[in-house]
DNA sequence: TATGAATGAGGCTTCATTCAT
DNA sequence: AATGAATGAAGCCTCATTCAT
């Protein structure tokens, strides 16, 4: 009687995923995300991303339609990711100096540990955001990051401590440069000038210092 | 006879280029350089790079051994020519000050006219640097660069005007990762954030800003 | 409980169509006949017929087996009312002459006006008559055109006005030739010879021009 | 001394198409036009017709960019040999009515001995001409076949024994219906009525009856 | 030194069909 | 009777590279 059950669902590896649609496009996804990061676009093979999956290339089409089709979705949902993190921060807390220098820390941080996305958005920059345009979802996903930083910037600004004229557009594109560009460039800046700042006690050493010289780009 | 008369007698634009291998070799190299800043490695095609000289694809092999041989090629050239440029500096004759403001809006606007550069550099990123690290005479190039800033900072500190902490390494870094930001992420942060940044009265906003925010940085 | 409710009280388009094989079958076919009749059997997408259908594609096998099955199913039905079609000509009433130029009359009308069914029909010659050969049906279909048109020429012999060695076959074969012509070969004749006898002008000429010299070749 | 030339040049059979663009060109449209007639555009496929040539799929597209450029490319070539094959009627020594008689027959006789042109323009009037339409050369290539017709009627009609109102279109579009639909037709129209007309003695009867027609149709 | 022709390996995608529920 | 998910085989095409002259 119970037998019944047990063919009904065979519990075997590769039918955890079937019929379990959701999980199946995530495999994917991940998968992707990877592949996609550490080779490019046109450098990634729809087939090694089909291999390192628990499905068959065929439903990388079923779901995703195209090889772009594919990519897109992995750039959606590493960004969807990277804001989700975000979220978290909670700056109302804390007074306006602490509240930034917890925010650029924060960003880097993020960015170190992320290197894929990083390399994602470089890829994607190499490809002149065509693909990023496409996104209606992306571009209201990064609407609150602006809008975070405006509210600790003003009250910067009302207690007196931060410049009247400091652009919350310029100093979120200030701490991201920074941040961004510690992971995205590692690779040429260390076999140029050796790997000193990549090494942990160089990236504590970067890591002060991008917090120090934002603050001190808006403070009085 | 009147064969040969006929291949004698022909100093059209494309004759010019045969027999004259250096020549053949720069038309390859600038034909090559934009197809990779444009489209990357694996985005590059050998075929539309041919077709975009003067000379046949055969010439790329005969010159250059494979498509890689012609990327490391091109990205050691890119960075010769880049170097050239910034010997005409002259930072000695300046004040400490002065001389750093201008090393940096130097930078910044290098970079900002040399795209193609930035995209290289990009792309080499991408691929984790490989090709940049079988290179040696790129490795030569940028220790100049250091150098000159070495230089500079010892007269600042000595002045009494710049901190005794200021690390080279980390200042070059520093200028650098913003004039290089601002290239290299201008598609990617224009699609989520509006071009304003982009626009010319953006990038003389964030010209001035990043010198501001440099001479900030290390000063006492 | 309410699922039960949920799941009975929805008599909107699509469940019309559910628990009504005969319906459904129906609608298979008529979709399938289209797509066919513009794409041919291998261009034909077995994914853009369950589309455009109410129901799904399972059911596409569940009745007719597989593709080559449904397109046999098509040509019959196809053949099938198209014969039904000419049932109701009551040429008996008519004098030969009449009666044969509106047998005439008739076929090119009635081709013109079934352009679908003409290219099954040009479809199935591409592909050597191998699916009409499988059918029986269509066979005995046929067999009553040719005994409608033998008696019309039996009357006019005995008459004194029709050839005595007019061959129904040969007259019925004709006809056809010159109705079937105007539809199928219309594109190409258009696209050389310019769309003169396409237009509605072009196809009164050649329909008069038809019926003259059907009976013209009779005629003694 | 002449074992130069027996290195210079491998005598073996795959060589003799090498290095011989118009030799393999013409027997890629030898065989793709061979597949495309059985099997329509579609049906097809581009591995088969490598398969059957003497060189390589990847030659194929070399020289016909993809599928559709082969098919075009066949068409093209069908309708060039075909229109060669006209020059050689020489209409203008006979008498009107000995001269269409002919025109018709070489006609009939044309399409009979060439299925596999008919067969392709089937297959294009199943495309909605498309492909044809794109072919600036074709069009050309017809204009002369009606100026021909043209030039027989009118001199049949000087002679006062050809209708004034026959319309060389008219008559050039019923020439070929008959002809063309006696190929184009023969499987379904053999399949639903018998071959009789398809065997020899049927096709003579079908040719002096189609050639009587036409003459009867614009006799005064 | 130079060129058009040639190529094999592998890339992306689509198809008719079947499975699990 | 019905459906969305799944699939293997095969389709078309592109790539970097080499050959023959």
């Amino acid at each position: 009687m119970t037998e019944k059950q047990g063919s009904r669902r065979r519990p075997d590896a590769r039918a955890r995923w079937k019929q379990n649609p959701e999980a199946v496009k995530a495999n994917i996804l991940l998968v992707a995300s990877e592949v996609f990061a550490t080779n490019g676009l046109s450098g990634a093979r729809v087939d090694e991303i089909a291999a390192r999956t628990e499905t068959s290339k065929r439903m990388i089409y079923y779901y995703f339609g195209d090889k772009e089709g594919l990519y897109r979705a992995v750039l959606e949902a590493a960004y969807q990711e990277v804001r989700e993190g975000e979220r978290e921060l909670n700056l109302e807390g804390l007074e306006p100096e602490p509240a930034l220098r917890r925010l650029v820390e924060f960003t880097f941080d993020h960015h170190h540990r992320h290197p894929a996305f990083i390399r994602l958005v470089m890829i994607e920059n190499i490809h002149h955001g065509r693909y990023l345009s496409q996104s209606d979802l992306i571009r209201e996903l990064n609407r609150g990051a602006i809008e975070n930083l405006e509210a600790v910037l003003d009250r910067g600004r009302q207690a007196g401590i931060f410049r009247q004229d400091a652009d919350p557009l310029v100093v979120h594109w200030h701490i991201n440069a920074l941040s961004f560009f510690n992971v995205s460039n590692e690779a040429t800046f260390s076999v140029v000038f050796g790997d000193r700042l990549a090494r942990p006690a160089g990236q504590k050493l970067l890591r002060r210092w991008v917090a120090d010289t934002v603050l001190r780009s808006i403070r009085i």
